[in-house]
DNA sequence: TTGAAAGCGCTACCAT
DNA sequence: ATGGTAGCGCTTTCAA
């Protein structure tokens, strides 16, 4: 179909003759610190933009690195993962990077067609924030000198540098304000997901309680959202025995939870029932929920993202953790009832 | 420091050196109905496995169109933000784009920056969500043959296409909403942002009351965001002559309203106050607000965007505008009081 | 300071 | 079906 690529991009080729200079002059007036008199510069410039031209950082990118991260990610729509894109690309930009975002499902075919869009751009660097690419692929970026940059994913692959958020810290210490609370019947609230980090608040939550010799309710109730929260909230108090305490492993859930527990079984939170979140999602802090849970300190993460792109070498195979910041609202008491 | 690019990335050559065949025959291994035979073929796709090879999009770029689409997007944190990316990332995916985002401020100098970058990565279109992009630099972008599609911006360039909700019907329809449900006193409920799509549901709303003959207070409170419409509802509800029926132009507007109206002024919904929003975000169907909205209807404006990317032609100068669905919650009463 | 030329990785064209 | 070659737009090296 027609495919008349009309007016097409300008070129420096253009620019050069329209400014009577070689297209070498027109290259080292938009390269830093290369030596241009004066005078040709300001007639380069002028013919660039009386056509509107611009360097075409695709065929820079032929020769050397490619300024390009790609950010692989699912569930985008979710608060969390919202913000996290947002903080990234701001940072990489700030950087003088630019970002190709990549959304994906979570199975491992999905994250496979990503990184190879992510080979295919060239991308300087690839950061994933769902799922768990196979090591193979991995493997296979790092040969092309991509760097990986896993988030929350666990899987220390060789190689790639993962990053985040210490997980056991907020299973550990949610237990603990739930007791400290004077909850008896402790309750945890997750998601079909079972991705590591999810994985991990649930265990560390449950050993820790039965290290006090207190047993912990686990619920499922689909995947990680508002609606999970609200199902596993009428499953929980339509049995005896309910909890008085409960830690959901993410905010999504905690408020869909809060919701079904106060207006279909009315219970007042935090005299009848505490909660804990994670993640500090913006809406755990609206006036309705106010709930306490654990921040991501996304502005961290994302400094030390871009830390480990400007240096590679730093980037081996390195583990970082972030502590999670405990943010205290009213959905727990503070002390006993 | 160190720009030892180690291990670089596997070019088509290293692929047909050790296929033992000859660089074109690798290319046209990976280009769609060229002719090979199938022994090549396999020689070929076994090296580049053994490799790690991977077509380079950015080379192939220099030729043809480079597949590349920018978002220009501010905001992004913002539900409804967050969901518009969402669903363009998915939908330009699915039509073999592959999206940069850039995330800026919506002032024009950020806007022009980002629109620079754009040109830049040699995109072939340039979909705006956020601010008003200069006439002159639009004109850049079309005569380096590049499209640019403006979604819910009603500036209505030359040669961009223009995609929007139809604001003033919301603006109408809240109205008679609200006087259906026998409200007397009317609010209108804005922020500070003044984008062209704010101001027509404000417009259209006041004047179309007007011509009932009856008054709306206005009240702009800040930015587009939950704690403006916390802040609105505290002046609007510290005065005599409260409304009872607000429009907020934003959904986030109205669930913040409505939390202060609850908690601090005891008021209920619908009973005491009758809201309207706008956007339909995923909150606005939580239990503790049921929020009567109106839906922007994000995957017909992506499957139009997608559409205006594949028929060029049809894209000059085009307007299309898409109705938004009323959704009928619970912060408005069916009839009078 | 400047221009010519090589080369980045690719696809398309042209012979074979 | 295959290999050689030109050329996409750029930066860099080399002479002048």
């Amino acid at each position: 179909m027609s495919d008349l690529k009309l007016p097409s991009f300008v070129s420096a080729q253009m620019v050069a003759d329209r400014a009577g200079v070689s297209r070498s002059a027109v290259s080292r007036t938009f390269t830093d610190g290369a030596s241009v008199s004066e005078a040709t510069r300001r007639k380069v410039l002028e013919a660039a933009d009386a056509l509107g031209y611009h360097v075409n950082h695709l065929a820079r990118g032929l020769r050397e690195r490619s300024n390009i991260v790609c950010l692989v990610v699912a569930d985008m729509t979710t608060p969390i993962r919202a913000r996290m894109v947002d903080v990234l690309t701001r940072k990489l930009q700030a950087s003088g990077k630019i970002t190709m975002v990549i959304n994906t499902e979570t199975d491992t075919e999905s994250v496979s067609a990503a990184l190879r869009q992510t080979l295919n751009y060239r991308a300087d660097a690839t950061v994933v924030l769902s799922g768990t690419p196979p090591a193979s692929l991995i493997e296979t970026c790092l040969a092309n000198g991509q760097q990986v940059i896993l988030i929350n994913r666990d899987e220390r692959l060789q190689g790639s540098s993962n990053l985040g958020v210490d997980n056991a810290m907020a299973g550990r210490e949610a237990l603990f304000l739930l007791r400290r609370a004077g909850c008896e019947r402790l309750g945890l609230i997750t998601s079909n997901a079972r991705t590591a980090s999810l994985v991990e608040r649930e265990t560390v939550f449950v050993e820790a309680a039965a290290a006090k010799g207190v047993q912990v309710v686990v619920t499922e109730a689909g995947p990680t959202s508002y609606e999970s929260g609200q199902e596993a909230a009428r499953r929980v108090f339509g049995r005896s025995e309910a909890p008085d305490g409960v830690f959901c492993v993410t905010d999504l859930l905690a408020l869909g939870f809060m919701d079904v527990a106060r207006q279909d079984f009315g219970l007042t939170i935090p005299d009848d029932l505490c909660v804990v979140g994670f993640d500090d999602i913006e809406q755990a802090g609206w006036a309705s929920y106010q709930l306490t849970t654990f921040r991501q300190p996304l502005n961290p993460m994302a400094d030390e993202v871009v830390d480990l792109l400007l240096q590679p070498q730093r980037a081996v195979s390195e583990r970082r953790m972030i502590e999670p910041i405990p943010v205290w609202r009213r959905s727990v008491r503070p002390g006993k009832r």
